[in-house]
DNA sequence: ATCGGTCAGTGAACAGTGTTAGTTTACCAT
DNA sequence: ATGGTAAACTAACACTGTTCACTGACCGAT
């Protein structure tokens, strides 16, 4: 049994091969811009051989996304620990800006692109999509089911989905903003740090009941986006403030060299 | 002199043509599925013709935005005359979110896809782009500059810039939320009505002073919000609430048939 | 009335794409 | 040694956006 154990050891490694290929290609030149041909070239093999691992070009992102996904969902569920919901919230925003900001392409596939329809989830993708200890999106729910349990939220957050929705779309807003007009010559997009942090707090001051004491946090943060953003120019141009980098860690330990 | 006057009227009928057609198909089948033989067809020209009038595809597509957005933007200039700033803000959001989905495949192509970086705005496009009375963008900065000039939003939120793409965030999530991801079988996406006006009051309570007077304005919307998010399931399916279809307009008067 | 120029529209092609039959080749259990 | 399995290759298909030399109708000037 151990030679078709090697031959489906063999076939994950070219499997690998055609990924890491393709995420390099990707990340540099952009989904479109990218043949199968130059992928099949980039690791000299023929482009029909890409299609007996992957069912077609878009198979093969989505692939690559799974995978980098897998490892946002990973960073979020360490925020399990964190006791206060509000703040689990809160923290959990701020990878998702940061992860999507760092994967362009993997985040422009899975939320800037429409999905396939026909692609029924199963029951057992089901049961996972609504595990916290294992997916993202439930882990949010969860959060927010926490603090609506709490009566940290106001009367029209009790509806979990459509307060993660909220949540999701403001966060979403920010990452898609950067993604396609950071480098814009028409708009003066303000530091991805300075924007990210103002949406956070000011979607987390609008979710909560005027008496919260996590009013006194973002407070805090306020205070420093106010210093942060009295320094900016009226004008257009605009570096990343210090502090807010370290803030939204967006300098972090050379991950792979994953931003494009 | 007047039949060069008809050869140039000629050219921009002929123009309109394209682009009528060229709308009708995007409209149905999406940008990257219409190739330009389809759209020559359609009018029964030669797929050269296309490029008299046009330098490519993209181009074709960027002047039905222009279009599109121009009157958009018509739209959210007719809310100058409303006094409150803030007021302003909330408004321009309601119709920018209700434009966005009203006309998907040009949003798609205004907001979440990379502009070439090679355009640059002339001397022209950018006093037009900082003219409150002809540019949306504008427009927003100046009603975010009323609200600081009266003391209506919190100090982190003086930056005009920053503050107008904060806003621009939370409801260009709310759109691409909606555009990518409003039947996808995974995840239980929100009527677009509830969450439209649950992002914008939200955001602007999390933008003004605690003192504001808007608050009440907030509040009450926040109630009706309360009794419909109560009466959605807490499972999957979300039917759109009546009331809420009316704040947003989202039903209009069969404008040209517009939505995909 | 004829010339010359202008220019919208054409026909045919080019270089590239994603994808797929049909075939070869290397490996393995028998 | 033989037959089967399957990864990888060859060659093509149908399509894409785009270009370029060209026609042919129209025009103002001679």
């Amino acid at each position: 049994m151990s030679s078709i154990d090697r031959r489906q050891r063999e076939k994950n490694e070219t499997q690998d091969k055609i990924l890491a290929a393709a995420r390099d290609l990707f990340l540099n030149h952009g989904f479109d811009a990218v043949s199968m041909r130059k992928i099949a070239e980039a690791i000299e093999y023929t482009p029909a051989a890409l299609y007996v691992h992957f069912k077609d070009k878009v198979e093969l992102m989505r692939e690559l996304c799974r995978r980098d996904f897998a490892a946002m969902d990973a960073e979020i569920l360490t925020l399990a620990t964190i006791a206060d919901p509000v703040r689990r919230m809160h923290e959990a925003g701020r990878i998702f800006i940061r992860f999507g900001t760092q994967h362009k392409n993997q985040y422009r596939l899975m939320f800037m692109t429409p999905h396939p329809r026909d692609i029924l989830p199963t029951e057992e993708d089901l049961a996972e999509m609504r595990d916290p200890d294992q997916n993202g999106y439930a882990f949010m729910c969860k959060a927010v089911g926490d603090a609506v349990a709490q009566g940290r939220l106001r009367p029209e957050f009790g509806e979990i989905h459509a307060t993660v929705q909220t949540l999701w779309a403001a966060t979403h807003g920010v990452v898609a903003l950067e993604i396609t007009h950071s480098d814009d010559p028409w708009v003066p997009i303000r530091a991805l740090a300075i924007r990210g942090e103002l949406t956070l707090s000011m979607t987390l001051r609008g979710m909560i009941r005027a008496t919260d004491p996590y009013h006194a946090e973002l407070e805090r943060i306020g205070a420093s986006l106010a210093d942060e953003t009295a320094r900016q120019p009226q004008g257009s141009s605009c570096p990343i403030g210090s502090m807010l980098s370290k803030a939204m860690n967006l300098i972090r330990p050379a991950n792979k060299g994953d931003s494009k």
